[in-house]
This record gives structure tokens, sequence and C-alpha cells, in this order.
DNA sequence: CTAGGTCCTAGAGCGCTCTCTAGGTCAACT
DNA sequence: AGTTGACCTAGAGAGCGCTCTAGGACCTAG
């Protein structure tokens, strides 16, 4: 393993070679993206390890900003470990209150799943309502 | 009861005046909303139910564009119930997967969360690694 | 009569996260 | 020599979901 292209990063993290460039420039990348004499980028595994990390965070809503904050105080070095240890429990937090609140949506929307589904399997799959205002108030509640 | 001012419903549902005026721009409300006189609108309690179950839509990830598609179906009247059945399903499905990768993020965030509270725990909170590449290699793990 | 508050429309602007373009370098194949 | 393909930089553009502004109407209390 002799470093890899961006474009070998870009197939591995699902990341586009835009939004890994993107990515450096923002600031993100713990280590500083090596480079060729021709000024290509080497990547290494612990780059595309911590990129992966980076994946980990946006999917679960922390925005660049964040990410950079964080990649700042690592970039620090030993020293601020309270830091790093209160903004990735903050986030922890917050991804625990987003779970909670797609599980009371999910609720709701299985809710009228099954509402829809029983009616569909009822009767042949169409004029089950006799008014347009039963409609309306059944979909409101 | 007798109808519900745009500021009112804002209250209720935590939208703005803006975002409400926005949503019904946008095709997202089942009925037209009445209007005074004056030309003011006047919402009623179905309205607000409605509103909020865009809001779960919505705090679940459904585009806007979706929900404007299942709004049209139920607008259409009786006789489509299948078609929102399987976008209201498709949507389930999106919602589960999205609960899904979340728990995922949290298993690393909190893996991460665990590995500094011990560290910051036992030590008095610095210098608790000697050199910065050790640093990284944890980190990037 | 005036000031304050709520409302109206139409449309511009914004924040975020990419994504894509233009214009170019370089190395390898045919 | 020419073509292909991966890469480079700087910066424009795009999509989404609002949010805000400008300019104005109307109502109520003081």
């Amino acid at each position: 393993m002799g470093g890899l292209s961006i474009g070998q990063v870009a197939e591995r993290t699902g990341l586009s070679v835009h939004a890994l460039r993107f990515y450096e420039r923002e600031g993100l990348l713990a280590d500083a993206v090596r480079r060729e004499s021709n000024g290509r980028r080497v990547y290494t595994e612990d780059d595309v390890d911590w990129l992966n990390m980076c994946i980990k965070f946006r999917s679960s809503g922390m925005p660049l900003d964040t990410i950079r904050k964080y990649t700042e105080l690592v970039r620090q070095g030993a020293g601020n470990e309270a830091d790093r240890l209160a903004l990735l429990k903050s986030h922890q937090d917050y991804v625990r209150a987003q779970i909670e609140e797609l599980n009371e949506c999910l609720n709701v929307i299985t809710w009228k799943v099954d509402f829809y589904q029983e009616h569909v399997d009822a009767g042949t799959a169409d004029c089950l309502w006799a008014t347009p205002s039963t409609q309306t108030a059944s979909e409101a509640s």
C-alpha cells in the first residue's frame, strides 16, 4: 500500500472526487494530504479512515462547520480531550434526539399506512368512501 | 371556534407565517385556505391537523415535492388509495432506513465518546498521549 | 389623527452542501 | 503525433427549504 489516488479514495468512500477536494478545502482533513511531485494528491489508509468517520458525522447531521472544529482540535494534538469529548457528547445527544423524533414520525406514518392498507385490502381498491368530506376528515386526523 | 389567523396557526404549529404562506404557494395544503373579505387567510382546525402531518413528513425527511404529490392525491378524492399507500410505504421504508443509519452512526460516536471519557476520567485531563502520531492513529481508527 | 400590530403579494436572498465547468497538466497507449 | 483518461485549480452554479424585504392595506387603541 503505497498511497491512494483521489479516484481510488472516491471509490472506497463513496464520496465524489469533487467532494473530496471540497472537504480538503474546507479543512476537514486531519492531516494535510501529501502530493506527488506533479501535484496529485496521495492519500493514506488513515486518511480513508478519517474520511469514513467524517461520513458518519455527516450522515448523522453534523454540519461541516462542526466537523471542522473537531478536526482542528485533533490537529492541535493532545491536551484538549475534554473539548473533543464535549463536542462528541453534544452530537451524541443530537443523534439520539433525531432517532427519537424519527420514531415518532414513524409511528404516525405507520398508523396511516395501516389505515390505508386495511381499506385497500378490504375494498377492491377504489370508491371506499362515499363523500369527499368524509375523505378529508379521515385524512386530516 | 370561528377560524384561525395565520399568526395563530404559526403559533400552534411552530411554522413561521412566512413558511405557512410558502407552503400554501407550494401547494402543500389539502384544502384551499379560505379568506376573509379583506383577503386575510382563515384556517380551520383541519388545516392545522393537516399541517401537523406535513410537519411530521418534513421532519422525517420527505421533500416538499413528495408532500405535494401526496396532497394532490388527497385532493383528487377517493379512488387513488393504493397510490397514497404506495407513497406512504415508500416513505416508511425511508424513515426506517434513516433510523438504522443513525443507529450505526450512534454506535460509532458512542464508541468514541467512551474512549475519550475513559481517558479524560483517568488523567487529570491533559497530556494523555505522548506523541501526535499516537494521537492521530487512535483518532483515525 | 396617528401609532402599532397584523396581515397581504411578489419576489429576492440566504445557508448549506455539494456539483460542475473552464481551462489546463501530465502520463500512457496506438 | 494524437488521443484518452486521471488529475489539477478557481470559481460558478444548483437544489432545497425556507426567510426576509419592499411596499402597501387594514384595524384598533390612545
